[in-house]
DNA sequence: AGCCAGGCTCTCG
DNA sequence: CGAGAGCATGGC
């Protein structure tokens, strides 16, 4: 019988690099399913694994923008080290980009004028970031070519499939799923999730990769030298540039990396500097260059911004 | 209804 | 080799 019992339970706190505005983040999160990640009433809630270990994590704000600050709770039904808790404190610090410092990517990017607006509704806005390598990379391939609505439930069945559970106090939640547990997924499972038989086979095989050591993300993210990851991981079935630079953003925490040929990216940036005309990946290279080495953030800048208007006119039209 | 979605591989000619 | 078909599901 699984145990359920409330053991460990953790409390300490994070600063994060200033400015950094938690609520806005971590907005991000909410809308998804509840067992698996979630952001209410100012609390973000996630299970991670740490050293084999299942321990949710309640994250909140308790300082302000300019001197940021973050409260983290861990609860499991084991108990949790010390050497534990400082691993699911970097893993916090993952998440949320807490070590990222914006400062010099709003200087780099103030001439520049829709970036300007951008900056100015999201200051404090930090790209979060995947606990593991692994889970962005698997999460890039299930969005290859399919819509993001499709493939954020694609990704929930997945994750409810594969990934182990905790329930504390009556409550359910889910881990994403270790390569372990991908590796030696049956084929069909994979593709009950969804999967085209092709994507089912890239992210077992994958998987079995990361399993035996044959591939080591975590080694690879410590490489500064992108085009070098991008070459390594464009190596391996299944995986193309795009999927490497996706991998990159939101697994490495490279800012730099900008996947210019994305549909959606060149939609956005069109939107904002070509006046929604169709433009091409090489043009999306030409107007991203003078963003120096925060190219991707500059991106994910103004996807938000947009996101925000849509939010803004939508809701102004809901009182008309 | 049918077409397209934040790609990639495999198969032809 | 380059071009083109095929793939999965949900939304418009």
């Amino acid at each position: 019988m699984k145990r359920e019992i409330l053991v460990g339970v953790k409390r300490f706190f994070i600063s994060a690099v200033s400015p950094f505005d938690f609520d806005l983040t971590a907005k991000i999160f909410s809308g998804g399913d509840r067992q698996i990640q979630s952001y209410e009433k100012g609390r973000y809630r996630q299970v991670i694994i740490v050293n084999g270990k299942l321990i949710l994590i309640a994250v909140k704000a308790v300082g302000s923008v300019n001197k940021p600050r973050l409260q983290v709770e861990l609860a499991s039904n084991e108990e949790i080290s010390t050497s534990e808790e400082k691993s699911a404190e970097n893993v916090v610090s993952t998440i949320f980009n807490l070590d990222l410092d914006l400062k010099p990517f709003y200087k780099q990017v103030g001439h520049d004028e829709p970036l300007r607006n951008a900056v100015q509704k999201l200051i404090g806005l930090k790209s979060p970031g995947t606990p593991t390598v692994f889970e962005a990379l698997v999460d890039s391939i299930v969005e290859q070519q399919i819509s993001l609505n499709v493939a954020n439930s694609m990704e929930t069945r997945i994750v409810k499939t594969f990934g182990e559970q905790l329930t504390l106090k009556g409550e359910v939640f889910y881990a994403f799923p270790t390569p372990q547990q991908l590796g030696s997924a049956r084929i069909e499972h994979l593709r009950k999730c969804g999967l085209s038989s092709r994507k089912a086979e890239y992210i077992r095989e994958i998987s079995k990769l990361v399993m035996k050591g044959k591939l080591d993300l975590e080694e690879l993210k410590r490489c500064d030298d992108g085009t070098r990851i991008v070459g390594e991981l464009d190596k391996i079935r299944g995986i193309g540039v795009w999927t490497a630079e996706m991998t990159m953003l939101r697994g490495m925490q490279k800012l730099e990396t900008l996947p210019a040929d994305d549909l959606g990216l060149r939609r956005i940036i069109s939107h904002y500097y070509c006046r929604d005309a169709r433009i091409s990946g090489d043009e999306v290279r030409r107007i991203s260059a003078k963003w120096g080495k925060w190219k991707g953030l500059a991106a994910f800048y103004l996807i938000m911004a947009e996101m925000i208007e849509h939010e803004t006119r939508r809701t102004e039209g809901d009182f008309s």
